[in-house]
DNA sequence: TCGCTCATGTAACGTGTTACATGATTAA
DNA sequence: TTAATCATGTAACACGTTACATGAGCGA
């Protein structure tokens, strides 16, 4: 599943800029996929030459214009016969963890601000998934996926300050 | 953080083949991180000409020859300096949120079938992860992984299983 | 006999990342 | 005045995935 498929369903949703598309990436989609313009500009492209998205030109004063994009008909059949037949993969990719499993190689006070960094990290995507919580009127499947971000990041979280709780704080300095 | 790093970091724990990387990958850092034989050894042998692995070769009878590399001082040093200058990140790439998020547009049975794979798996990722963790000795760091997998392991089952609860079984057949 | 394990590798392809380029408006 | 927001895009590069190619041994 590329950006392309995501592009879809983000419009599938309602009409957008690839700037809102971005947006909408950082927000709703942020905890399991990413893409940064440089992909979603040719991806609408190209689905705009195949026939599956449409695209409008809003003029706009004080502002450079603004290309409209909207799914079609044969863009949303695209769209669920790409979701039907894609398998519910799930990878993760941490440079985190790495850093722990060779945590032995790395002098303590790097440790110390690693884990520090993640903790922060952690909890600026738990406050995204505890915003979107509190909006009302989404279908089942999207609360789904926003209670699985919740329960998968709390239990990271606590997994971190529980590592941490067990480091020696006369060792490390004991700010955390 | 790529191939070439973690082929360092397999080799820091003990000299080993490609072959043997692999199924490192497979095992103990199958749920952070993963790589194919086509990324590691293109990335051996660069690292052969950059100094930072030796190679012997070992003939075998029987079967082909075994290229058994060693992590070199240089190559260890490269190691430290990649993981110091390497910030904590963590990405997930989710299909699976993917297709949950666009449930609604999903036939009812496929969503179903979808769950249950996605289950399968997650407890194929516990198993070998609860099999990690019964081995000792192993230091902190690497058990830390362990942990933080099998703690976000078993939130996103729990996740997915009260899900399956919420369903309503006289529409979706009750056998899950 | 079938499929798994051991063992190495290549080549094409697809995809995403990053940096660059442009530029006005607006809130702090 | 500084930074952020809005708004679009390109081009080079890095990287990983997949399929292909080879082939013997071994256990069920």
């Amino acid at each position: 599943m590329d950006t392309r498929t995501l592009c879809l369903g983000a419009l599938s949703l309602c009409d957008a800029t690839g700037y809102d598309i971005k947006k909408l990436f950082e927000e709703a989609f942020s905890h399991f996929f990413s893409a940064g313009y440089g992909s979603i500009y040719p991806a609408l492209e190209k689905l705009t030459e195949e026939g599956k998205v449409s695209c409008r030109r809003q003029e706009q004063e004080k502002r450079p214009d603004k290309k409209i994009y909207s799914l079609t008909e044969a863009g949303r059949a695209a769209l669920v016969e790409e979701l039907v037949n894609t398998p519910p993969r799930e990878k993760l990719r941490s440079e985190f963890l790495v850093l722990m499993f060779f945590a032995h190689l790395l002098p303590p006070p790097r440790l110390t601000e690693m884990l520090q960094q993640r903790l922060d990290e952690s909890r600026a995507v738990l406050k995204i998934l505890e915003d979107l919580d509190r909006r009302e009127g989404m279908p089942p499947g999207i609360k789904f996926t926003i209670q699985y971000g919740l329960a998968t990041t709390k239990a990271a979280i606590e997994c971190i300050e529980a590592y941490h709780e067990s480091l020696p704080r006369e060792v490390y300095g004991g700010h955390f």
